[in-house]
DNA sequence: GTCCATGTTCTTTA
DNA sequence: CTAAAGAACATGGA
């Protein structure tokens, strides 16, 4: 579920819900999906009240009013939401947090993937690339050449660029009309002004459609995103392309499935 | 039973 | 040594 837009869709309907509230009760934690191994998350959080919710790449940021941080990452299918503490527990929920006023703060995440991680008053992120909507194409420039990578492989690496993921690189290079096998380091400073664009657009499109819903994606409040009928050739593979009408195809790139229009994203 | 999945990290290979 | 490719993680749906 969770790229740039998901994520972000997720902040922005969390923030209402947690943002200023104390977190009154842990309820429950699983304790092997917390970082560091044998941390006491509950004890470090019980008491403190949240006082900002913010996105880096794919991580949803809490900082608290002791001025320590922790993040949740949503793994490939973590759901984070505000509930009613009536409504029923369902199966794979990691966290539960009291809110007071009768709302919890529940993680759910089945596969296991997500990760809750106690950052204390650092931020963590100084390996992380560039946040793709306020970046310079100079910016992703300076990461691109260093590469001798397929430019999707590059993309798909959050020390390149932070918060795409499968979709959205697909996405973005068919925006920019380049094949994901281009090598990264091929890109001239023309190619690298339009991918820039592009991801900013595609991004921003996404997020205006509060993400996409594949299979169960949901945002804090547990409503669907709406961009997926949108994809231009992400899951599109043998439609005919939106430009050109060319059977997209589908290979295989660094294990994950790549859909692109071989005529608009030629080699 | 098989294959596939919105992600990351550890291991193996070149 | 480093960078890139591959395997592994855990669960569920088609």
């Amino acid at each position: 579920m969770p790229e740039l837009p998901e994520v972000q869709t997720v902040v922005t309907t969390l923030s209402s819900h947690v943002v200023g509230k104390k977190i009154r009760k842990v309820l429950h934690v699983r304790r092997d999906m917390i970082t560091p191994d044998g941390f006491d998350f509950a004890a470090a959080i019980k008491g403190r009240t949240i006082e900002s919710l913010t996105r880096r790449g794919k991580r949803i940021v809490f900082a608290l009013d002791d001025a320590n941080r922790f993040f949740i990452h949503l793994g490939m299918s973590g759901k984070l939401t505000a509930e009613s503490a009536k409504a029923p527990i369902l199966p794979h929920t990691h966290l539960i947090v009291d809110l007071g006023q009768s709302r919890q703060l529940r993680f759910r995440d089945p596969r296991r993937f997500g990760e809750i991680r106690w950052l204390g008053p650092t931020v963590g992120d100084e390996k992380m690339g560039p946040e793709p909507l306020v970046m310079r194409a100079s910016q992703l420039a300076a990461k691109l050449k260093k590469t001798k990578r397929a430019i999707k492989n590059a993309l798909m690496d959050q020390n390149v660029i932070a918060g795409l993921g499968n979709i959205y690189v697909d996405e973005s290079l068919f925006a920019a009309g380049i094949n994901p096998l281009t090598l990264a380091s091929d890109l001239d400073e023309d190619a690298i002004r339009r991918l820039t664009k592009s991801i900013k657009s595609t991004l921003r499109r996404a997020i205006r459609h509060r993400g996409s819903t594949l299979r169960d994606y949901v945002d804090a409040n547990g409503a669907a995103g709406r961009f997926k009928r949108l994809h231009r050739v992400y899951g599109r593979k043998g439609e005919p392309c939106a430009k050109c009408k060319t059977p997209i195809e589908r290979i295989v790139l660094g294990g994950r499935s790549t859909c692109f229009c071989p005529r608009c994203q030629p080699l």
